[in-house]
DNA sequence: AATGCAATTTTGTGATCACAAATCCCACGA
DNA sequence: TCGTGGGATTTGTGATCACAAAATTGCATT
């Protein structure tokens, strides 16, 4: 078939918009290992669609950074380096910092309770031990700080960002989260919100970044490389076991 | 004819980065007016090429927020607004500010060189009243200390953020011009560099783009506009005069 | 002259086809 | 046992086709 109607309302219902929805989720989710090979064609079977839309939905995240294109013009997750990290860590204090900032000017009441219900959701699953559910609202608490910011360029790169360090997050936060000094700074940094003290609280997301992606910077090897060099690809030539959960598309 | 073959080096030359460089270019050279509607088979009967790779490189661009969709799936050139060139002005200001500082720990004596010649060359440029190098001289002189800071990923935001301000930056040259203060804050840049002093860099190229871009808010109408609210199409129905020239595809 | 409204054209979207470059596989020989 | 070469397959790229939603035009009526 070649196409359904778009509903008149609803946002983008685009094939492309749900494969992009899709993909993001997926690298997020940490469903594709670093280093992994994937195909337009993977994909497409996958999800049950034409070449066309993944491609345009691919080839955007090669732009966004979330994958990376080899000179073969192939596609594949980064391999993330100690080097990348320390760039990734220092790019995001300055623009998540201004964020931060930005929504201690501009946050309205509903927004801090917002972002004040996400740190306790945050205590909540840590206590529970449910790791999925704590990167989960840890997600939700820093992205509604910076939804409060009212910058849409703004968020709109912060979120690339994130799509570059987010399989590693999953990856490694079991080392991670047995570092993590607790809600403390994100106590402070609410604080600093309700008093609109742009510095405190751009000071408490530069401090908490910094801390979190230079402990990800310490795990490198000698050769600068932090993840397995895990091969593996998506492109199953040679049935591979699959153990992958296939994904699937995503509304928007 | 399908294809082409590949020379061994040689990066991407691939249609589809052949038509992202040519719009890119009509775009920072300002051949499309702000609100203009471009449509996929206007630039692609004018590059010559099918609308595979035009869609890719189009789309691509509405990524990064050099065209922007509307809700009826048609892609103009954004309208600037006052706000929106604030926000682009604070985070190019951590942006850029975080590449001069370290571009001063990192940039080699080569380099610096480079820096200094395109910063002469402005001041030629200028002398001689030709506002076309000018601009692009003084863009040579930015991205060389960009480059020399030696980050990729910083490197490849700042040029998306470029890309957004660049249509302006051209209408908004005359105007502009008058208010600059000279050759001083560069040269003091320069001198950072050669000395190291990261935190003088960052400072200095803060300033200068809080300047430029401040002068640039302060032109908005009541409405927070700032350019002429022209409409215009290039996708051309009923003839149009056509005064703007066809642009070419590029070849990197 | 202004205003609806239907017919026509334009335009974005998705599927499919053709082709060449990469990659993979397997047999063959040192 | 370890390359090595050549044929088969996979895979990205670009062109083209089909279709529906939008936009535009043309005409009729007030």
């Amino acid at each position: 078939m070649p196409r359904t109607a778009a509903p008149p309302d609803a946002a983008d219902t685009s094939l492309r918009q749900q494969v992009y929805a899709s993909l993001r989720e997926a690298l997020t989710s940490g469903r594709f290992a670093p280093g992994q090979k994937v195909t337009f064609r993977y994909v497409a079977g996958e999800l049950g669609v034409s070449l066309t839309p993944v491609r345009e939905a691919m080839r955007r995240l090669v732009a966004e950074g979330a994958f990376e294109m080899n000179p073969n013009r192939s596609v594949r997750v980064p391999l993330m380096t100690r080097d990348k990290v320390l760039e990734l860590r220092d790019i995001r204090m300055e623009l998540e910092g201004l964020a931060a900032a930005k929504a201690a000017l501009a946050a309205t009441r509903n927004q801090i309770a917002g972002i004040r219900r996400a740190a306790r959701e945050i205590i909540v699953a840590r206590n529970r031990g449910d790791g999925a559910t704590d990167r989960q609202k840890v997600r939700e608490f820093h992205f509604a700080v910076y939804a409060a910011a009212g910058q849409p360029t703004l968020l709109r790169l912060i979120e690339g960002l994130w799509l570059q360090t987010g399989p590693y997050m999953n990856l490694l936060y079991p080392d991670f989260i047995s570092s993590s000094r607790g809600p403390a700074g994100r106590q402070r940094l609410i604080e600093a919100l309700e008093v609109r003290d742009a510095t405190a609280a751009r000071r408490e997301m530069e401090t908490d970044i910094r801390r979190a992606l230079s402990y990800v910077a310490d795990l490198a090897d000698e050769n600068g490389n932090i993840a397995p060099a895990a091969p593996a690809t998506a492109g199953k030539r040679r049935s591979q076991p699959t153990t992958a959960a296939a994904f699937e598309l995503q509304a928007n």
